[in-house]
DNA sequence: TCGGCTCTTGACCATTTGATCAAGAAATAA
DNA sequence: TTATTTCTTGATCAAATGGTCAAGAGCCGA
């Protein structure tokens, strides 16, 4: 029997700290040139390794592209996960709106890349897509129905009104160069908020 | 003096025919795949050109890519620039809502193009969208105002309104990979028609 | 301090890819 | 028909790119 030495390697501090380098180069030339657009130089450039020692961390270009799009899915359900049937519709849905806002603003590179996954057809997120997204909003959709029939807002399809929170509220990380050059400025943070939640909710009070 | 025969070369038939088989194979592919994730020899199998071929009536990749970026830029402002200050309101917007969510329908693969090109910050666009598309934006921010103004819609911000619309009518096109998955199939456009425009045009109302 | 493991890199390789070119085939105008 | 222009393509190129490798440098526990 060979000496199963089993070693379960468990990372180096060197091994963290490059690979948090890497990832964080990447998200940056990724979200901003695609998965194809980018080389494995451009990402080693940014992250202050000679190539050969990215790929000593990262085996295959394609592994650090997965391993970003994973980390931004978790980020993805999150807040949608906490929308309350029992709380106050507006409230809960406010509350879900601003935060989707913020991550936008916060962390627009991570849209981007999503977004652009998404575009070309979705390859590598399809299970996610099909699988815990999926489930999560027939969850919501089912809150979104119950605040119906209790008579807490107006009449509306689910479905498609988490697909305007989502179209709307990523088109300002997604599409921020056409915001800018629409509005002739960087658009201020507080008033999208103040515009979206309005335009948005509008339509939800009971007549 | 030179014998200017200044030819001015009229499009010739084959011409006319093989640039258009070119734009359209080549609007499929860089639609799916990017303008990096294409290639030449993938457009010209398409286009059932040989590469060399192709390259003859279009110089360089981009060039094509440039060529249909125009063309979708064209029809790109079409709707928005019939928008009636004297007309109805919500008639008006419904038509606009319509035919962008029509487009979406239609030409998927142009929105996603426009959508590519944009998330990757816009790097061929820049003078139409703070040129023709920010005049048009304007001009139809100040009838939206005049709607606000004279009571016959409730007060929102009407350039975030437009964002809005853009946003969840292109969500169909660009993010159709997300959403096919999280309804678990195709979506039917004429109920997509009635929720969209529901749930935009639902906040409008005066209270 | 020593031995083994981890980390780093210059050199290199095979493939892909955008683009060119010369020469022949097809269309067109005279 | 013939001369001229337009169209087509096999062969080829240089650069870019993802990835490998062997050898050396550095780190760390015993």
């Amino acid at each position: 029997m060979p000496k199963s030495k089993a070693k379960l390697q468990q990372e180096t501090r060197i091994q963290a700290q490059n690979r948090a380098i890497i990832l964080d180069a990447a998200l940056e030339v990724f979200s901003a040139s695609g998965y194809r657009g980018t080389t494995v130089d451009q990402i080693a450039k940014k992250a202050g390794l000679s190539k050969p020692n990215l790929l000593y961390y990262f085996r295959r270009k394609e592994d650090i592209y997965v391993a970003l799009l994973e980390m931004t899915l978790e980020d993805w359900l999150k807040p949608l996960r906490v929308l309350d049937v029992e709380g106050d519709p507006i409230t809960e849905l406010t509350r879900y709106v601003t935060e989707k806002l913020d991550m936008s603003f916060a962390n627009p590179q991570a849209s981007r890349l999503f977004a652009n996954e998404i575009l070309h057809g979705a390859p590598h997120v399809q299970k996610f897509l099909r699988g815990p997204l999926r489930l999560l909003v027939d969850e919501k959709t089912k809150v979104i129905n119950e605040w119906i029939a209790r008579g807490k807002i107006r009449p509306v399809n689910p479905q498609h009104f988490i697909f305007a929170i989502w179209a709307f509220t990523q088109h300002y990380a997604d599409f921020s160069a056409q915001v800018a050059a629409v509005l002739g400025e960087e658009p201020k943070k507080a008033q999208v908020q103040k515009a979206v939640l309005d335009i948005i909710l509008g339509g939800l009070k009971q007549m």
